[in-house]
DNA sequence: CTGAACTTTCAAAATATATTGAAAGATTAA
DNA sequence: TTAATCTTTCAATATATTTTGAAAGTTCAG
């Protein structure tokens, strides 16, 4: 397979794996060109390479970069912008599980905190399995957001080997 | 808060949620619903409760069978079928994890392998830009993927307690 | 069998989401 | 300034997804 073949295949499926977590379409498309792309583009290079609209181009990369996944970037002498993603799939990944814990993780977990001092007897079993199933589901969230804390906080290296080796 | 009104809120916000993650609002709806139901409800049962329509319940009944989140479950001496949603959140959770690493993260890393093995020369900045990322992201995907493995096969309490002591 | 009770299907309609592109807004070189 | 270049906005449009509901399918008691 050539590389432009390979590229087009890696940006479509970039695309429909970003749309299952509902991520859109463009959004992660245009994430997927700038990750294999050595250089920065700019708008008009993601237009034509995407074949989609300036607004289209510009509302998804503001996007991106409040995700904290793209820079723009300033070359010196020119007047465009251009963009460029950042590269490491480790620190893509932890930026994405960060952005993610606080804008939808962290919501949740404390409306359920909320919904779990429900007034009530706890010996109606409506009651009963409401809270039960609350408290479950909030106290799985908080494992797992310690869990995320930590995996944000480590590098790389603990990740690939260290957690590994301990329950191979 | 009245139970009514914190079911109403629960079973809105997980629809909300779930949205975010490429879930359908309704499934995602009617799973909080038998979540908090403490017997199994008839799909005339959720479709006044959520105000869905019979096709749509049925529908989305078939998907959370599918992914094992949700199961039939037959009364003695009823003719009518009943639906009961699994409530322990741990198996929740790893059956999710299982269904979307076998349909979505399996699949992609797959992918990603082949287009690993693209022709052309690796001192080309773009093609090494290219295999570069690609092989990024499947080495990350192969790591995620058997740490989601070991969650899979561990036990709660492992992740509860266990894993967390590790790294206090 | 027969028909009442229940379930499934799926084309059409409704809704939600994404995209376009032209106009307005910025920025800066000259 | 001015005007060329580049960026942003957003109402209109297009596309994709979800929902409906009536008809067809199934099951089973009598």
């Amino acid at each position: 397979m050539k590389l432009t073949e390979a590229k087009q295949q890696f940006i479509s499926s970039w695309g429909a794996f970003g749309s299952q977590w509902g991520i859109n379409r463009t959004m992660a498309q245009i994430h997927a060109l700038l990750m294999v792309s050595p250089d920065p583009l700019t708008q008009e290079d993601v237009m034509e390479q995407l074949n989609v609209s300036r607004g289209n181009v510009n509302m998804n990369m503001r996007d991106l970069i409040s995700w904290g996944l793209v820079d723009r970037v300033l070359i010196p002498g020119e007047r465009k912008e251009y963009f460029s993603a950042e590269k490491d799939t480790w620190k893509i990944a932890t930026q994405i599980i960060q952005e993610r814990k606080k804008r939808e993780l962290d919501p949740m977990l404390k409306l359920l905190g909320q919904l779990e001092k429900i007034e009530g007897d706890k010996k109606d079993k409506n009651v009963k399995q409401f809270v039960d199933t609350v408290s479950g589901i909030r106290k799985f969230g908080n494992q797992a957001e310690k869990m995320l804390d930590m995996m944000v906080k480590a590098d790389e290296n603990w990740f690939l080997s260290g957690l590994m080796k301990l329950f191979k």
